[in-house]
DNA sequence: ACGGATGTTCGCGC
DNA sequence: CGCGCGAACATCCG
């Protein structure tokens, strides 16, 4: 589920979940989500407690609570938020559940449990290690493309590499940097220090705009789950490679970039 | 059966 | 030190 888009959904659907809620029991067996926390504190703490603020920075969830009680989440690849009213079958992959006083439970689901729900003090959250490494946030802090541009001066690495370094921009992964770059148009491959400025600000431009989009579509609950890809596909061209790039009619490729399959049109995006 | 999938991190070799 | 690569993590889907 989770690039920038998807987190920011799971703030704003957790804060409605958890307003004027107390968290009466937590149900969380032992898993890799823990990794680095005491899993046992971390049930022990969060019983009684009230929601007092929620931040996303980048693909983290920041979630502070009454008396100083802090929790780190990452969704992973995989990972949800859900809203439980009852019981739950459909989510078959929960491994830490929020009971609430006043009904019903919150949920962390995650299938492939590479995400971490880790706990902290509150007034730590910002201060982690994790989150101070972070480059700007483009919802939070928008996106300067003087900054942008002098990072990509001091690397060798292509513009997509760069751009998935949370290092440089939190929040992006495959999906908005593929799009992003059909968007302004700039081939995934070319070096990050190449560009003019005039390309970084179409760049800037197009990761604001695809952004947005994918936020709209979420929504519009247009996207349920990317995983259903082949049927609802909301992406531009993000896992359609083979299929007419959508500006000219090339016939979109791919090429594995940083490790991730990386989809551009050979035309529109040329070196 | 095989390959690939929205992320992060670590080790290795250059 | 920077960078690319592959692996690891765990599971499902086409």
């Amino acid at each position: 589920m989770p690039e920038l888009p998807e987190v920011e959904f799971a703030a704003r659907s957790l804060r409605r979940w958890l307003a004027d809620r107390t968290v009466q029991e937590v149900v969380a067996p032992a898993s890799r989500i823990f990794r680095g926390t005491d899993r046992k504190a971390l049930v022990r703490d969060l019983r009684g407690r009230r929601l007092e603020w929620i931040e996303r920075r980048g693909k983290y969830l920041l979630i502070a609570w009454d008396r100083g009680v802090g929790l780190l989440s990452h969704l992973g690849m995989t990972g949800k938020w859900l809203r439980l009213p009852e019981h739950q079958d459909e989510a078959t992959h929960v491994r830490a559940e929020l009971i609430l006083a006043e009904g019903g439970s919150v949920a962390y689901d995650d299938q492939r449990l590479f995400g971490r729900l880790t706990l902290h003090p509150a007034e730590e959250l910002l201060d982690l290690p994790e989150i101070r490494a972070l480059g700007p946030d483009p919802l939070i802090d928008g996106i300067d493309p003087g900054l942008l541009a002098e990072k990509f001066k001091k690397t060798s690495r292509s513009v997509k590499v760069a751009l998935m370094d949370q290092r440089v921009l939190a929040g992006l992964g495959n999906i908005q940097t593929t799009e992003a770059l059909f968007l302004a148009r700039i081939h995934p491959e070319r070096e990050a220090r190449s560009l003019s400025p005039e390309e970084v600000e179409r760049l800037v431009r197009a990761i604001e705009d695809t952004l947005q989009k994918t936020l709209d579509d979420i929504d519009g609950d247009l996207i349920a789950y990317v995983e259903e890809a082949g049927s609802h596909n909301p992406f531009q061209i993000y896992r359609r490679q083979g299929e007419a790039c959508p500006r000219c009619g090339t016939t979109l490729e791919a090429m594995v970039l940083g490790g991730r399959t990386t989809v551009f049109c050979p035309r529109c995006q040329s070196l």
